[in-house]
DNA sequence: CAAGAATCCTGTCAGC
DNA sequence: TGCTGACAGGATTCTT
């Protein structure tokens, strides 16, 4: 369930464990995930020392030494497991292994293989084309009230739709988006221009709200971001609407006109909301 | 050009 | 228990 918060926590885990570190040794397990993986991406990796990380959007950058950054991004089903080194045998769809001097073992593991891995110059990380035409990060500052109604003021398109483009905001998915609707207290079906003004002021705080208290979450729910099976990253997270469907929603305890937590379909994708306190 | 649909792939779960 | 179909948290690419 990688949206930002989960990236996020992914992300810090792999910079507990692997920041400083170096490769000893790096195999991929077949030639692409959903893109062929970049030429000699085992060889760059192989004896390469892990400098720093960040994450953008969705994506995670895994600095090296040598001026190149690798770029990794989870798609639907994407997991990073961490374990003591071991000779056992590749565990069911992990598609690349890397192990650290220090004794640790990384596999990113992605049944539906819809992650990528690509290698990209860490002094221009920004124009790699997956990067390029990002929007703002959610929980930059830089993303305000008025940078999303600027973005917003001529789509006709409904602002659930709208936020899931990472054009106008990176990092959201359908799980957080149907959240800090819900917190904001306006309908997915809502058309995008018409939040552009004071609704995009009291959905902008929602947002980031929703995003911070996702990673806050994981951070305190996990030591090191690492779960005790070596999952880096997932945790337990109640949603208030996401999952939730014909649930009393927490606005509407004994209200009999509420229907409870409704589920549609926007886009070919379920959209959970309440019908009486978002409009 | 914007917006919606199709698409990649496998696992899981509900229903029969 | 086993089969089938629907569905899954993403995002690019193709069509309209």
């Amino acid at each position: 369930m990688p949206e930002l918060p989960e990236v996020e926590t992914v992300m810090r885990g792999l910079r507990s464990k692997l920041q400083g570190r170096v490769i000893v040794r790096a195999q991929t397990h077949r030639e692409n995930m959903r893109w062929a993986f970049p030429p000699g991406l085992a060889a760059r990796l192989t004896g390469a020392r892990v400098e720093s990380f960040r994450r953008r959007a969705k994506y995670i950058l895994m600095r090296l030494d040598g001026g190149t950054s690798v770029l990794i991004h989870l798609g639907m089903s994407g997991r990073m497991n961490i374990g003591p080194r071991h000779p056992n045998a590749i565990p069911a769809h992990e598609h690349l292994t890397l192990e650290t001097d220090d004794g640790w073992r990384v596999g990113f593991v992605d049944p539906r293989r819809f992650g990528s891995v690509d290698l990209v110059a860490t002094a221009s990380e920004d124009a790699h084309r997956l990067l390029a035409g990002l929007g703002p990060e959610a929980l930059d500052e830089a993303f305000t009230a008025s940078s999303l109604s600027a973005s917003l003021t001529d789509k006709r398109t409904p602002i659930k739709a709208a936020l899931l483009d990472q054009r106008v905001v990176a990092g959201l998915g359908n799980i957080y988006v149907c959240e800090a609707l819900f917190r904001a207290g306006l309908s997915p079906r809502r058309s995008a221009r018409t939040v552009a003004g004071s609704r995009a002021a009291r959905l902008v705080p929602e947002i980031k709200a929703t995003l911070t208290e996702a990673i806050a979450a994981g951070g305190s729910s996990l030591r090191d971001y690492v779960q005790p099976d070596g999952e880096l990253g997932y945790f337990q997270h109640a949603f208030k609407v996401y999952g939730r469907e014909g649930q009393q929603c927490e606005r509407c305890p004994g209200v009999p006109e509420c229907a409870g937590i409704r589920r549609i379909a926007q886009g070919g994708r379920s959209t959970f909301y309440c019908g009486k306190t978002q409009r």
